[in-house]
DNA sequence: TCGATTTTGCAAATTATTTGCAATATCCGC
DNA sequence: GCGGATATTGCAAATAATTTGCAAAATCGA
């Protein structure tokens, strides 16, 4: 598992792109909050440094072209972004349906079930990656609504 | 697993809706075509009947909250519907990368992995549903890859 | 440090989806 | 089947998230 901003830096001039404010930035707020996070939130995090959220929507599309970053849609009509798996450990997330809360999951039954293979044997289909996201009520607002 | 046109004519009827033109409109088609629909196409599916875009997403807005219909989000801008679990069987999507063509698959991981029960005795969360959708190449762009 | 190249900020455009409102369809009792 | 109370539709305009054009500013490599 890579991390830490240098390797960062040398990621993109490597691939041809400058190290620039926004795009440090962006990154070092991904670092640091554990949770997946709108466009508008990091713009907000970032309020300080001034940085355009044009600028903040250009970087994460960077990032997403580059394998840095991944997207992460849960129906809210906003995407969010956390850092892609090769930067962290592969995870799912539960959504907590009454609070908003989301919380990682590390494990996954795609692997557990060994679905790739049964898929690729069955159908020809040969997947790349998957998306799993979780929904229901979390341990709080279980407790809640007793 | 209920289905059929009068089914849901009764469903509507049942919590007080209106059973119009539109939404008898909508819900054919998303009978008759088995693979997830954005609003954009059930409307030019619709054409004939001189449905207004703005009544496709009402209905399927009032599917979406009578459970009939579930949205799905593959990360294309625009999001797409179905008939919920439901009408059909409960069943994931396979998305080609390259020609995103959209196949069903039956297995569940989640269920086979029994990854509620796991989750809810380590993190005290109750999953309700869950979204799993798998990315990669289909046998067809596999084949022309070569 | 300097010029070539990229990137940013800002404002305007785009895209999917939602909404206000008058006109129309549906439903229900007669 | 009819008539009116109520729900729904069509249309145009509004939103909300995201993207883009362009001139100004930052970055990079020599």
């Amino acid at each position: 598992m890579r991390h830490g901003i240098t390797h960062f830096k040398d990621l993109l001039g490597g691939e041809g792109y400058s190290w620039t404010r926004a795009r440090s930035a962006v990154l070092t707020v991904l670092s640091t909050v554990p949770r997946p996070l709108r466009a508008e939130e990091i713009h907000r995090a970032l309020r300080d440094a001034r940085i355009n959220l044009s600028s903040v929507y250009r970087a994460l599309r960077l990032f997403e072209r580059l394998k840095v970053v991944h997207r992460v849609e849960l129906g809210e009509g906003a995407a969010r972004y956390e850092l892609a798996d090769d930067y962290r450990d592969h995870h799912h997330h539960l959504v907590c349906d009454a609070c908003g809360r989301i919380e990682d999951v590390a494990a996954c039954p795609v692997e557990a079930a060994g679905l790739t293979r049964h898929i690729r044997k069955r159908t020809g289909f040969a997947v790349r990656s998957h998306v799993l996201e979780l929904f229901g009520l979390c341990r709080a607002c279980r407790r809640d609504a007793r």
